[in-house]
DNA sequence: CGAACGTTTGACTATGATCAACCAATGTGG
DNA sequence: CCACATTGGTTGATCATAGTCAAACGTTCG
């Protein structure tokens, strides 16, 4: 029993044109700029919506798991992922939360390196991993952005180290708050106030702290009229220019 | 005032044959196949040969500092880097240790996002980096190796983050350890002792202690008969199982 | 209405940091 | 050649940050 919904997109085959009467659901795509699709023409996209499904994912649901076969990369196209590494003893990395437009999936291995959720109810694009490889094949700058996008995430990873290894809470949460503004930005959404869909206990494992350290550290921030708490997970940076100082460690 | 010496191994123009009667050294490289060269051909490798240069570094010494243009990647042919960031208060994150065969600088910014240092004496082959973008379009197999660096890289990272956000002192250096001896392996080192070569200081800042927590743990395990520490910066892992185990977290 | 869950707050604790002294090895200059 | 300084490492005493354990509160959902 399968925890998503599976449509495919386009024809299996690229020899059949692509069934139905209505454009495929990729050239109606507003966040292309931000996927791996960017780099492709109209034939080529044509040939990769053959290739491609879409699923959707309840909130709290499973992606996959560590160490299942790594057979599906993904593209998440509306809202929030997180993927995470568990100790044995149920300790928890949050390694980081994916947003419209985000890539998933990258390994060379060939099972999953982390395990992968929903936060909040998520579509995503799905990738059959061996077809998109011979695709790159024929489109190289397909492999070039997906080059640009693992050295991005690398820079992340190294910032993100950086915070777990030498901030501290406080510094901790306002780099996060300052991190989900910018990236929020990027995507062209209101960053202010911004939207934390995400759960206390998701933050710490995210930052290396208990929940009771990001709530006190919320509160804490609150009191110094830095932010403000608002209805429906949002929270307001009123004081935005010093939370980008305490982000960054002055 | 350089703090490197930089000599050229190929001819600088590609319609001139490479120099002098002698192979290059790439032909000699004794570990091509851990470098960005695995793919290559003879024909190809003498492509590369003539914009790579070697540089040797002392140890301590600066390869690049974080901000700097990001003009130059490097693969390490021999001794060990370190990779670091800093916060505007001297707090450091030691991003990671390179040895040889290791790639160096993949960034997509205009300047390094990190800093890059000798921890041993060091040698390094150096590829301008517009150069080598350009040879990539021609050798997109360098392009697929870069990649699945890249991925390896960022698996890395992930575990990394794991262990700086939730594992205990004695599971961080007993990870360490074992991470320094599969590295050792990889590259076909003695892997037990382990060499160690880099300081007490670098070791905390890698894993996000201090110099005396580092020291206090090592005394520890030494005391519980795991390892022993030996002349010349080696280390013995006494109980390598016992060590896997508590670097696992369990 | 009650159960379950997520969040907040409080009291106390523990892990690792800080501050400080000491030791061993290495290098320098008299 | 030896006194001395410097550096990196170890150990000790104390402290502080964040963790643990616990309780209460508010929401949401059967």
């Amino acid at each position: 029993m399968a925890v998503f919904d599976v449509k495919h997109v386009g024809s299996l085959s690229p020899a059949v044109p692509r069934e139905g009467a209505g454009p495929s659901p990729c050239s109606a795509c507003e966040i292309r700029s931000l996927t791996i699709c960017a780099p492709l023409n109209d034939i080529e996209q044509t040939q990769m919506a053959a290739i491609v499904s879409t699923v959707e994912l309840q909130s709290g649901n499973p992606l996959f798991d560590e160490g299942e076969p790594a057979d599906h990369v993904f593209n998440v196209t509306a809202g929030t992922v997180k993927v995470y590494k568990l100790l044995p003893d149920g300790r928890r990395q949050v390694t980081g939360f994916l947003f419209a437009g985000d890539f998933l999936g990258l390994a060379n291995q060939e099972t999953y390196a982390y395990s992968a959720e929903a936060v909040t109810l998520c579509n995503l694009c799905r990738f059959p991993r061996r077809k998109l490889e011979n695709l790159m094949e024929r489109f190289p700058r397909v492999e070039q952005r997906l080059l640009n996008i693992a050295s991005n995430e690398l820079a992340a990873a190294q910032d993100q180290m950086l915070l777990l290894g030498r901030k501290t809470a406080r510094e901790k949460i306002a780099s996060f708050l300052i991190l989900l503004a910018r990236r929020a930005r990027q995507r062209g959404v209101n960053d202010n106030p911004v939207f934390v869909p995400m759960s206390r206990t998701d933050i710490g494992d995210f930052l290396g702290l208990t929940t009771e350290t990001v709530s006190r550290t919320f509160t804490q921030l609150k009191k110094s009229n830095l932010i403000r708490l608002l209805p429906d997970s949002k929270v307001e940076l009123s004081g935005r220019e010093d939370l980008e100082e305490i982000a960054g460690g002055f």
